[in-house]
DNA sequence: GTTTGTGAATAGTTTCACAGCA
DNA sequence: TGCTGTGAAACTATTCACAAAC
């Protein structure tokens, strides 16, 4: 399988067996088997084989995964290694709650600088970030920067993506529940909260 | 294709189908095209007639669909009619996000109570919510809620499903980066928001 | 002319079963 | 014996193209 394109899903999942793996090695472990790996994390050892299989020799027949190479792997995979600097825009309710999320930092992400359009906000200091004026997004590009997450209102969403692609990010987090138009270099992932709570009532009635 | 099994990917497009027609429809617009209604989010036409037909006709063919219809059948079809309340487990940054939050309404659900196990904040109240203690997360079946919403540190995850479980719930969205260990009728899903901001960097060099 | 609904073709993903290595 | 890596089979989902309906 090594010389195929790598499934959309494969790569999903890699940070799941990052996480797991992340965990198991802060636990002392210098390796983990297929089968281990796959009752931590909900999903199948054939799965997580075949997943690694796509990128080459991981483990070892008899053994299993070695931790620190395999957390190296990945990592090298999804380009987490770059110490990826990500800029928020929009510090409410939801945008405070990401500035004192520590989970970003399990995948090597720091939010390195904070918008908001409220006057009120700017200048001042949240879970240590200060808040600046949306109109500074045009110095992303200059501060490294090329990660945007959008917790703004659904309003004004489109607009901040705007703004970004023009400061030259390459990838989006939006929040907003809303399609983002974007040009094809930039990559947009949506995370809709209500609409994935809205999947709920169906599967909770059959059974 | 009527009479066949409604695949999943179905049912994880319908809630986005359903936020453009309660936009379309609150604009004071009577019908739509799938073509149009594909252009505002961001998928294609044959898909969104593709999924509609496994439920029967929706539209008129040379008009398109009924608005008013459509979002009726969709949220028969997602149980979305039930005036579904949830009950929120954790009330720090996240957690008060989430009751801040308008969009739940959207889809007819509504935050009907919240619980902290950190005694300063029980009592109190949030965006009008009152806090509850933890403890009394067994009262749920009796008020009427079967869902859950965690929002609490990962290490507590799993102990607060464990509750939610007992409780009575039959779904749960949870936010800790965790995989979470529920009986066969409870379903649950996870948003990993670390996790899917770990995807971009991938994309986002080819290009 | 416009737009739906859907069989058929294509593409993508999961699952299996087992050869081969430690 | 224990575990990986992977072709092949089975399954699921997407895409196409066009007949039928308005």
């Amino acid at each position: 399988m090594r010389y195929h394109r790598i499934p959309d899903e494969t790569i999903r999942r890699l940070p799941v067996y990052l996480r797991g793996a992340l965990h198991l090695s802060k636990q002392g472990l210098e390796n983990v088997s297929s089968n281990k790996l796959a009752g931590m994390l909900g999903v199948h050892s054939w799965q997580i084989r075949k997943d690694f299989s796509y990128f080459g020799d991981f483990g070892t027949p008899g053994v299993g995964y070695d931790l620190k190479r395999l957390i190296r792997h990945i990592n090298k995979i999804l380009r987490l290694n770059a110490g990826n600097k990500a800029a928020l825009v929009g510090v409410g309710n939801l945008g405070a709650a990401l500035l004192a999320f520590p989970g970003f930092a399990t995948y090597g992400f720091e939010i390195a600088a904070a918008f908001d359009a409220d006057r009120r906000k700017v200048g001042r200091r949240k879970s240590g970030t200060l808040v600046e004026d949306v109109a500074k997004l045009s110095s992303l590009a200059e501060r490294g920067i090329y990660l945007g997450i959008i917790a703004v209102p659904e309003e004004t969403s489109q607009q901040t993506a705007d703004m970004l692609v023009a400061a030259g990010v390459r990838g989006i987090l939006s929040f907003a529940p809303r399609y983002i138009v974007a040009p094809k270099r930039v990559k947009v992932i949506t995370i809709d909260i209500a609409m994935d709570l809205a999947r709920l009532p169906y599967y909770m009635s059959s059974g």
